[in-house]
Parts: structure tokens; sequence; C-alpha cells
DNA sequence: CTGTTAGCGCCTTCAT
DNA sequence: ATGAAGGCGCTAACAG
């Protein structure tokens, strides 16, 4: 019901009229421009609070070319980690003065992804960061909109794109080092889903460290990350003979692996060891607090905006990774073999 | 380093010579307009595709005055709870054809949140949805750039806007009403931090319910959602002599009880029975098992989402507050006093 | 230091 | 069914 007297927002128009200059001078207030003589700036900011007025960044991002926004893509936002990059980026983001647009997909196949960045380029980011954890999603990367900055966090570093991640490798390796450190004479592993570069690199490096030593390697048990695999993974151990440390992929199927022989009978760690990966805040107080892999989600988070804005800026895309370690936290879920 | 090969995006005027037409014809055939003829309209989108065409929203916006952006400002977002409803809003956002752009903030003061929401003002969102469960927040919720459409969730209700909350009261009388069905004396609490609406909600329900059943009301322990805090609470507990079941605020504090009472050698539910809150997807495998008061974020963001877009459409914003019932999820955590 | 002029890329209105 | 003209609110470039 659009009645006549509705009155529009000021525009800068109407602040140069009440301030009694052009609108350009207005402009030029607002965006700090050195030359512009105290007397008229005070005019010019009376003018604008008198009349409440707050500027058009559409009509500014239209002529500049600029929307100081940013795109993030990114999967399920709802689990630990993907929220926390999330946080990292878009603090990193606002502190850097832009905004941050956002897509959580359900699925990362390649057209879900490709149909998100797309959709965010229409809206004019000046540039997206996508956290591609799933080989699918990389391959979105491989045909962006012509001239669209981006980074991938967590990608499959095999698209030219600069990505920055977590040395999943190193992380499984400091895991697995320190159960055999422990006196195990092996480990096993509840693995994350097939697809997914994080479970990919931290088999390999849970492997790499097992091979080295010239233990037996464990067929690894396939989880999907979530507490239940977990569970199902630890009824299956408990049931196992000589199993004596298990290394989880993340840590809530950690959390899953030990309510499973908790409720079997089994001691931990005085019968079997258990590290997580991730910690979680939750983490720390567990029965017994658990040994885990902790991942800087922060970090990663301030580094894709860097790369991202290197971009931005230079107009310039040299291919550049940015690899955090990851680091070994030990609590009371880990414990010398009897 | 701009050289002069340097080609363009192409514009619908592009298209329109490529496909032989009037700019405005592409216009036509990208907003769905019936009056264009089928050959056309083939044309036209055949020449978009061999452009590689993609509309600028930017331009769009700016006459439309609809940027199909919403807003969301939030606290933390690395917490269930609030990254749950960043989801759910995102989805059905996403759902109704608008683009999120979100702002995480550290701090819920009136201040930062009143710079947030101007600042998505400016950028020109089409309406914004608060989470603004502390009572600060929802100060800033009383002056609103004029005409921006504005939704609170677990708002204060009392600031004219409208608002979707869980009941928290009534999950909080749904919990002790549960310990008290097992023959418990009383049930202490372990709150959440003062001025967060939720703690208020909760505090409320557990007193209320015990006040009604004539039992005595313990002081509440005072916690800040975090499981140390739990871990703390716990502690005291534990040195306590009499008590027998638990109210957590939520499940991660809840975690924390459950650590220190393990700690100190105390079984739950055999001594000690515990409820949390929140449901979250840990606490089915806690030691023992949680029973806790689940919310539907998901629901929450859906409904924030409706009564947003029924303001865009309408124009109007008739004061409207949306309730969601929360239900109990009764696990391992609670036993009959013995 | 300040004002004028000319678009940015698109949609709305009116004409054909 | 299609085209032409005008303008959304702002900034860039040039005058003065």
């Amino acid at each position: 019901m659009a009645s006549s007297t509705e009155r529009r927002l000021p525009v800068m128009a109407d602040v140069a009229r009440e301030a009694g200059v052009s609108h350009q001078t207005v402009s030029r207030v607002l965006n700090d421009h050195p030359n512009v003589r105290p007397d008229t700036r005070a005019r010019v900011e009376a003018a604008i609070s008198r009349l409440g007025y707050r500027r058009n960044l559409v009509a500014r991002a239209l002529v500049t070319k600029r929307s100081r926004t940013l795109g993030v893509v990114s999967f399920d936002t709802t689990l630990y980690g993907p929220a926390s990059m999330m946080y990292g980026i878009e603090q990193a983001a606002r502190t850097a003065g832009y905004f941050v647009s956002i897509v959580s997909l359900k699925s990362l196949d390649a057209a879900n992804v490709r149909d998100a960045i797309d959709y965010l380029a229409e809206q004019g980011v000046d540039g997206v960061v996508v956290i591609a954890p799933q080989r699918s999603a990389g391959r979105a990367l491989e045909s962006l909109p012509q001239g669209l900055p981006a980074v991938a966090v967590e990608g499959s570093h095999t698209t030219g794109v600069p990505e920055v991640c977590i040395d999943q490798v190193e992380g499984a390796r400091l895991a697995t080092r320190h159960l055999l450190d422990l006196g195990h004479e092996t480990v096993w592993h509840v693995s994350g889903p097939a697809d997914w570069m994080e479970s990919e690199g931290r088999i390999e490096g849970w492997r790499s460290v097992l091979e080295e030593a010239g233990r037996p390697v464990p067929e690894p048990l396939a989880g999907d990350w979530s507490p239940r695999a977990g569970y199902e993974a630890g009824k299956s151990l408990a049931a196992m003979r000589g199993v004596t440390a298990v290394f989880a992929a993340n840590d809530q199927m950690a959390l899953g692996v030990l309510r499973a022989l908790t409720e079997k009978g089994v001691r931990v760690p005085e019968q079997i060891s258990i590290v997580g990966f991730d910690d979680i805040p939750e983490s720390e107080f567990f029965s017994p607090p658990l040994t885990t892999v902790r991942q800087d989600f922060d970090v990663v988070g301030r580094h894709s905006i860097e790369l991202l804005l290197r971009q931005i800026d230079a107009g310039l895309s040299a291919y550049e990774r940015l690899v955090v370690p990851p680091s070994l936290v030990v609590r009371s879920s880990t414990a010398r073999v009897r």
C-alpha cells in the first residue's frame, strides 16, 4: 500500500542541497578525498547526519566495478571445520573492508559448485573463496568465470587456482607416530568418506608412517565424519583381537569409537589408545580427554583472504599454495601400550 | 598491469548486437517476459551462451531498488546454535532466490549490532535477520534504518520487530519436569551467561517447575556455554551433598559436568542425573548418552526468512512472533533416583 | 578547492 | 512483438 506520503531515502543530491554544495563535494567528503576545506566538510557532515543519509553502495559499485563483497562457497557449514573456516574468512574479510556473501551447499558436486560461483559472479563479487575439500568440487574450479579472482581452501592442488590448506598428511603422521612412540605395534584407522581431500591426506600420512616403520597396515574402517560412523567402527574394533591403538580421522568419529569401546567394557587408554583430528572444543572434555590434532582454521581463513585480496589488488593470479601446519595435542586418551 | 588487449566482460548491448535485436529484447528474454517470439528468444539465448554473457545484478539492483540479497547478523557462528540457524537461513533464502550476506560479531553490544545493520543497509540488502540472543543486541533493533525490513531471532520481544524464537521456558520446563518425574527432590541448574535471552528463559522455566512443585530452588551455578564452565560447575556439584539431578543450560556444559563427575568418581546416571539443552550431534555419543532438549534450528531459520520475505513483499511489518516448540530427547544420562 | 558533464549496465515507460 | 528514450545514484574526468 504505497501511499503518496512515503518519503524516499535521501540521496547524495539531497545532502548537497541541504549543505549548499554540489553532490560531487558530498562524494568527496564520503570518500575522504583530501581536497575539501574543513568547514565545507563539516557542513556536509552535518547535513548527512541531519538527513540520516546513508550512501548507496550499489550505485557506487556500478561505476567503480568493485562491490567490496567477496563470495564464499562452502559445504555444510553446520560442521565444526567449515563453520570455523567461514568465521575466520568473514572476520578477515570484514577487517579488510569487505562484505561476505555465502552459499552453503548440501553437496559439493561440480555442477552445484559451478552454479554457486556463477551466481556469485553475477552478483558482482570481487572474488570467491571456495572451500573445496572434495575432488568433485575441485573440478568446478577448472572453469571459473573469466577474470574472477578465486582461492581454494582444502583444494586438490590440481586446478591452478591459488590455495591454502592444512597439511593433512603431516597431521596424520603426527598422530600415528605418537602412537608408535608409545610402543603400539600398529595403528588402526577410521577414515573419512572417500573423495574428500582430508580423508585421503590422513590415510596417506597414517599409512606412510606405518610403512616407514615396517609395521603391518590394517585395512582402514570407512567412516563419514559422523559420531555414528565412529560408533559402528568402534564396535567392530572392540570385536577384533590385537587392537591397541586407533587413529580416527576426526574428533566426532573418535567420540563414537570411544562410546562403543566404553559400552563394550574396553578401557581407554589402558586397553586401547585413541587419537582424533580437529580439536573441537568438546574433545578436551571427553572421557577420557582426547588426544587429537589441532587445525588452526582461523589462520586458514585469514590466509585465504590474503591470497584473494592480493589477486584483486594486483589483478594477477600467480599460482600460490599456502600450507598451514597442524599440531598434536596430547591428552589422556593415549598411553603406553601395556 | 592493464593491457590494451584485455577484453571487457560482455554486456547486454553486446548480446543484442550479436543476436541482431535491441538490448531491450535481451532484457525481456533474461526476465522471462512473455512477449517474445520463440525464435527471437532462441537467437538471443544462443548469443548469450556464445558470448558467455552473465548479467550484471548490480546494475539491475540500482534500477529495481532490489538487490535480492538479505543480511544476517549473528554472534560467533562457530557455535553450534548460531551455525545451524545460519545454515537454515541461508538454505531458505537461496530457495527463495535471495543471496545472503553475513556479519559474525564477536560481541553483541548495541553499537556493534547497529554498525553491522547500517553496513548491510548501505550495501543495499532488502532486509536483515538479526540473531539477537542478548538483551544488548535487542536494543540495536529499536532504531533500525528507516524502511529496512527486519526479523529478530531469539530476540527480547520488546522491540516491535517481528521475531521467531524457540520456547526456551518450555524447554527448560520439559527438562526439569522430566527429572522431578524420575523422583528427584530438586534439580540444580548450571546456567548460561547473564544477559542472554536463552539463559534467562531456561532459568525461568526451571525455577517455575520447581516452585509449582513446592521444591527447594538451589542457587544456579553461572556458566558461559563452554565445556570448561560446565567442568568447573561439575566440580562444585561433586563436592556438594544431596545433589541428584542437574540441568545444564546447554550440551557443552553438560559435557563438562559429566567430565567433572566422572573424574570425581560420581556415576551418571546412578548417582546424579544430567539433562542438557540443544541436542548437538555429539550428545548422543557422550558417556552416557545425554538426555537433552532438542531445538529445531532449521525450522527457526526457515521461519525467519518467511517472516522477512512477507515484510519485503507486502511492504509492511505487522508485529508477529513465531514460537517454535522444543522437545525432550530422553537418553541414558537420567534415571530414577535411588 | 569546488562544480559540471558524462556515463556505469540495466529496467521501465511509451511508442511503434 | 520489438525498439527508443530516460534515468536509477554514484564516481571519474575535466573545468574553473
